[in-house]
DNA sequence: AAGTTTGTTCAGTAAATACTGAACAAACTT
DNA sequence: AAGTTTGTTCAGTATTTACTGAACAAACTT
């Protein structure tokens, strides 16, 4: 049994988080810079991520700026160097859960403001519109609650 | 102050809950559907889901569809009828859960794979990939943990 | 100052997805 | 059997989103 060659590895991995961060509703394109950026671990130039991921520099420049934004990636500089680089945020997944349960916040919050509008008497819509609040309410809160405390994996 | 009528709070939860159910990837009216279903909480023909959402007939059977194969609906028969009936499933919050577990354990396997294929050499990249892996895989536990005992709000 | 490198913007295109509505088949009604 | 009701399918359209690549401005180099 003979090895795959890290490069080889490392492309199909780049396709794999393209595929999942498509799944979760981010671009393909961003999904793939931020896996190269797991794999790789040491920043990278703009240049250098178009030519890798053969795409337009548009798109590296679009993806970068939403990865930005979600603070899952920072933009650094090399001394004597003209072109940004670009590396890892530094704890990405508690900001990507800070996402997730902001969204689902929202969404909880969404239905209490009917619940709040209903009528007394409507005591059965208002149990199922609990219940479906609740729903969103209870993943919001454990996924806080699993990731909030900062380095433990343990679940002691 | 005087109160908005049943009517148009029915209305606005169920545009709420199609606008939630796209933001997660499902089609809107798909959405709105379940939304009313929630709402309303008994059968509804589906002559009256298409006509109360003002949607084609074909929207209405692709939606349904949607929704009872992942287990969110379930189509029912009233005696001396023609018409498909649809109610909400038993326990949809738990089916959603579910698929939702099953997704992110999904996304942490494809990444093991990858970590089961590096060299021994590289440790760092194998470290940055296990972070990665652990991310989604105690979203999955975690979840999981919070929604398996079946009728446990409280936290003890 | 003329020319280069670098990142952004935006108009245009490509691609994916949602929705409609007509055609259809199956089951029922007369 | 002819006609009706009912749900599905599918071709076509609409809509949304992703991506490209050329134009551009800013910063740098000569």
């Amino acid at each position: 049994m003979h090895h795959e060659p890290i490069n080889s590895i490392r492309a199909e991995f780049i396709e794999k988080i393209g595929l999942i961060a498509q799944a979760e509703g981010m671009p393909r394109i961003a999904g793939r810079v931020f896996g190269l950026l797991v794999f790789d671990g040491q920043a990278i130039s703009f240049a250098d991520l178009a030519a890798t991921l053969q795409v337009s520099r548009g798109s590296i420049s679009s993806s970068v700026r939403l990865l930005e934004e979600r603070g899952l990636i920072k933009r650094t500089a090399k001394p004597g160097e003209r072109q940004d680089y670009f590396q890892l945020a530094d704890n990405p997944y508690a900001t990507m859960i800070d996402r997730v349960t902001r969204s689902l916040s929202r969404a909880k919050g969404e239905i209490s403001a009917t619940i709040a509008k209903l009528p007394t008497t409507s005591t059965d819509v208002c149990d199922r519109l609990c219940a479906y609040a609740d729903f969103y309410g209870t993943m919001a809160a454990t996924l806080q609650d699993a990731f909030e405390a900062p380095d433990s994996d343990q679940d002691a």
